[in-house]
DNA sequence: GCCAACGTTGGC
DNA sequence: GCCAACGTTGGC
């Protein structure tokens, strides 16, 4: 049983569209990056668990947990020459991409902030918090996955406990660069 | 909006 | 196979 986190912008789809949908489970398309994919295709299994992040988000953070159900197979989003996730070089007979079904975990009872996870030591060598982390699949370790289940338990650390933010912000709500992504790869 | 960090592309 | 140019990601 491994764990992982996978990352979604919530104007895309985000944990409540997961807990929406039917059956509370969902394709996981359009991851379009060859290291992501490897996992989604060689390694993710039906039980594993993930962690669900909201990246561009205000503010990015882990929001709750799903399971995987069903194990890598090929991204058919590549074959919709209309989709945003169209790769022509993408076959029924030899695909590329990849996805997995997950269905939800659960809803956290309170967001967790990267700003936040960034100050526990316990989450020291996550991925997620590595400068230049880009991956929109990644592994997490299991004292990582049970370190931030118990934090999201937990109330909310004073404000100044929180990491530093800078004074002001510029809202970020329909900043929309490029294409649309569903997923992020 | 900025920009660091990373992945991909393509000329050579 | 190198590597510069370019595109993308994503926190801030």
């Amino acid at each position: 049983m491994n764990y992982w986190l996978l990352k979604s912008e919530p104007d895309c789809f985000s944990i409540a569209d997961l807990a929406a949908a039917p059956k509370q489970t969902t394709y996981w398309d359009g991851v379009r990056n060859y290291q992501a994919r490897n996992m989604l295709r060689d390694q993710m299994q039906p039980g594993d668990l993930v962690l669900y992040y909201h990246s561009s988000a205000e503010p990015p953070a882990v929001v709750g947990t799903a399971k995987v159900v069903k194990a890598g197979y090929p991204d058919h989003t590549a074959q919709d020459p209309k989709g945003d996730h169209y790769d022509p070089k993408h076959t029924a007979m030899s695909p590329i991409w990849y996805m997995v079904d997950i269905q939800l975990g659960e809803i956290f009872p309170r967001e967790l902030p990267i700003g936040e996870l960034r100050g526990v030591p316990a989450l020291k060598e996550m991925e997620l918090l590595k400068t230049g982390s880009r991956l929109s699949v990644q592994p997490v370790r299991k004292s990582e996955y049970e370190a931030i289940l118990k934090l999201a338990k937990q109330p909310a650390p004073a404000e100044s406990a929180t990491a530093k933010k800078p004074a002001k912000r510029k809202a970020v709500a329909g900043a929309t660069k490029g294409a649309p992504r569903k997923r992020g790869g």
